[in-house]
DNA sequence: GCCCAGTAGATGCCATGGCATGTACTTTAC
DNA sequence: GTAAAGTACATGCCATGGCATCTACTGGGC
């Protein structure tokens, strides 16, 4: 087999429509359910599994930048789900925190959301496993790279 | 092994994150090179292989609203890329064509592409091979279910 | 033919994200 | 200590996408 160019093409149109579509239906399903998108649960969910969380930090994470990032925790805040704390080590920067609200409604939207994706997935265990083996390598070598991620 | 919720977050996770990066990496280089970002890539390489291509084609194939791509088209046809042939089967819609130079830069865009990707696609023929089979099968399943495919 | 429900898509308003800039704070060099 | 460089993030402007709405057209009944 000669060129892989195709293939790799290939493999990214796959990839794209499956993350946008699956993404896409949990939007809706958090939405109507919860009142948040998944946007929003993302960032919940890290800040409630991140120890001294910062804005950079969630902006890493999801490779976005920090300009977004730091006008979406407003929003949290502003719903009460959120709060900055002053961050002892350093003063330019906030420790992430839920509140007892926030972590109440990121456990129901964590449930909601795996709920969906069993729906959804209608995958094999082994399928599942091996795909989600490949695309962590691959994930974590992006990350390493620093591939993809905005400058702001 | 009892429950399988965890699993499919988890491979939500690596999907969406290794789906944000490769398209933000693929946007800088197209940005860069041709001043174009990957959602005109992906409208004029849609329109270039589609026979007989309506908005509401693209809008599905990509699971978008149907105004954001009306909106997409207008600012393709304003570069000169794309043009809006009357559709003699229906005077409501439009065919989408690319013109000389849009074929142009999709052949030049999608080398860029190919190329940028099998810099950061750094796996073996038979991961590529399988992780493509399963989100294949996946992608055919959400979009035979109408999945996440936004109303407007 | 004529209506009426349905469809294609153009357009407006709003929310969100990118990038550039501004500001406060920290670190480094001297 | 102090000045300069660097960092964290808040904010503003702009581009894009979602959803609602509007218009034009089509495809049935009758």
């Amino acid at each position: 087999m000669a060129s892989t160019g195709q293939a790799h093409l290939g493999f990214l149109d796959d990839l794209v429509r499956c993350e946008t579509r699956l993404y896409n239906a949990l939007n809706d399903r958090l939405r109507e359910r919860h009142g948040i998108v998944m946007s929003q649960f993302e960032a919940l969910h890290l800040i409630r599994t991140s120890p001294r969380c910062r804005v950079a930090d969630l902006a890493g994470a999801v490779a976005a930048g920090v300009g977004a990032i730091s006008k979406g925790v407003d929003r949290l805040e502003a719903k009460g789900w959120v709060q900055r704390l002053p961050n002892p080590a350093d003063r330019r920067s906030s420790l992430l925190v839920l509140t007892e609200p926030g972590e109440q409604l990121v456990a129901e939207a964590r449930h909601t959301c795996e709920e969906r994706l069993a729906e959804l997935l209608d995958l094999s265990a082994e399928e599942l496993a091996a795909t989600t083996r490949t695309l962590s390598k691959l994930r974590r070598a992006l990350e390493a790279g620093q591939v993809g991620v905005p400058v702001g």
